[in-house]
Formats: structure tokens, C-alpha cells, sequence
DNA sequence: ATATCATTTTGTACTGAGTACAATTTTATT
DNA sequence: AATAAAATTGTACTCAGTACAAAATGATAT
């Protein structure tokens, strides 16, 4: 058994509960678009989630993949990646953590983050409404 | 006199010396690249950057303009920062400090960096080369 | 049910920052 | 001055993301 991965299974209702706890009204894009970020926790791009979720929905657009992510972004379902490479990415996990964009195999890996000691006095006043910590480099495999 | 910038100088050798120092063979369109750089911390687009070396040179193109960032980031002489907009900033300081970006008024400020705690087992092996915090939100003036 | 309205989704055309690349110009070397 | 090397330019192109109107779907009222 060791090195399988187990894929996380969503139902539908648990996927609509979770739109709907966000704001979102649940349609069947949105729920698949959903379903697939929760399962594939790779830090997608958008043509990612659109190849992904088009073998259910043949009749799918771009546009509804950029609207839904505009959506989720919104509503903070998911957070936007730049690692500076033009395609952004999408973290289906909003919490303050790092990213390790490797710039071999273009993954892009989460770590945990403590804190970040900085001199708050520049920002005094300032609303911080996002923290995003990105490092970049090469990953262990491909060194 | 408060409130009023002074302007820093920078003469023709010193400006020279910076590019030699960094590996970069000087010309007129990278000595006044990083002369606005070094007189200009705005971050500015390359955009920013053409119209205003544009003045004095008037046979620059957009391309020399991008090949001078590319050589100028490859030899560590600034850093870009890539805030989400679609339009890369450059930093001439490369050291590792954190950038607000105001979601209003779209400038960005620096702010300096004392530690950042993060769990490293994570990224065991992986080879860092890049450190970048980016906060976003609104700015005091915008605010 | 069925008509009406609102929302979601689609298709097409477009935008614009950045790139590819060959031609030209400038600089350095013999 | 002739030649070679490097820097610069101009043009055309790429392609992720956007604008927007038409079409389809879903919700609400009669």
C-alpha cells in the first residue's frame, strides 16, 4: 500500500455546502471546478483546471473557468499564485503559507510559515489584506 | 526646504563602475537604465522605464529596453516583482525586503525584513535562490 | 405548466505585456 | 580602413487573460 495515494472523496452535498458557506451559489461547474481543486492539490493554472474539468463538461469554456475563478477568488475559496512564470496558479488553501516555485519543474510546494518578523512601522496604517511569501529555486528532485 | 526630494547624482564613471562591477559591459542605453533605477525607486514598469530613457534617447526600442532587464536581472542588478497586475516592477535593490502593494493606487513601497520563520523540513535539499514577501491591501494615503 | 425575469454559460474577438528573430547599427580589433 | 563581435532596432508574433453580447439554464410568479 505504501506510496498509493489515497484520492480524497467529495460528495455533492459536501461540495454545495462548501460553495454555498463561501457565498457562492453551486452550479455544475462550480462544484466540479471545486471538486477538482480539492482533490489535486498541485496549484493548478487555469488551462490546468480547464483540461480537467472539460472530460466532464465537454461543452466548457475558458471564459467559465476564468469566471469561476474570479468567483472564487472573490469569495476567497482559493488564493491566486504569481511565481512569475505568466501563468498564474490557484491554492484551493487561503491560509497565510509559503510557496516553493522550483524553476526546473515548474511545481510549486507549500510550506509552513511561523512568522514573518518585519519593521511594521513603514506600514503603519496601511490594511494588509494579503501575505504572500514565494520562494524560488530548485527542488530536491531536480538538483 | 522640507518636503522637497533631492534628486541624487549620479556621474557617467560611477554609473559605469556599477555595470562593470555587476559583469555588465556599459552603454549608453544600460547607463541610463540604471540611472533612472538608482534615481527613480518606484519600482517602475518597463514601460515606466522606456518612456522616461525615451527622452533621451529617441531611437530606443521596447526591445533593447526588455534585453536590458533580462541582462540586468541574469547579472543581480535588480530584482522584478511581480505583483499580480500584469505589468513586472524592477527593484534596484536586490537585497531580500518585503513589497506592499496598494490594490488602489497601485504603487509600491518597501518595507525591510528581519527574519522569516518558516519550517524547513519541507524544503530540505531544495536549493533557494529567491526570497519574496508581497503583501497587498491599501496604503495609508489611499485608505 | 408556462410565461417572465435573473443568472450562468458560451463563443468570438480582442488586448497588451513580453518574445523571437533577422536586419541594422555601433563598437572593438586586426 | 577592413573585419569581426556585440548591441540595438523594427516587425511580427505569442498567448494568458478580458470584454461583451448571444444563448442556455435556472428561479419565480401567474
Amino acid at each position: 500500500m505504501e506510496g498509493k495515494t489515497i484520492e480524497k472523496s467529495f460528495d455533492t452535498q459536501y461540495l454545495k455546502d462548501y460553495l454555498i458557506d463561501h457565498g457562492v451559489k453551486p452550479s455544475t461547474i462550480r462544484i466540479k471546478v471545486l471538486e477538482y481543486l480539492l482533490k489535486n492539490r498541485i496549484h493548478p493554472t487555469a488551462e490546468d483546471i480547464y483540461n480537467a474539468v472539460y472530460e466532464d463538461i465537454p461543452t466548457l469554456s475558458k471564459t467559465s473557468v476564468y469566471n469561476t475563478i474570479d468567483l472564487f477568488l472573490e469569495k476567497n475559496i482559493i488564493q491566486i499564485i504569481n511565481t512569475g512564470n505568466k501563468e498564474s496558479r490557484y491554492d484551493i488553501d487561503t491560509s497565510i503559507h509559503g510557496h516553493f516555485s522550483c524553476n526546473i519543474c515548474n511545481r510549486v510546494f507549500d510550506f509552513d510559515i511561523d512568522s514573518i518578523e518585519y519593521d511594521k512601522s513603514i506600514l503603519d496604517g496601511f490594511i494588509i489584506n494579503e501575505q504572500k511569501v514565494l520562494f524560488k529555486g530548485i527542488c530536491n528532485s531536480c538538483k
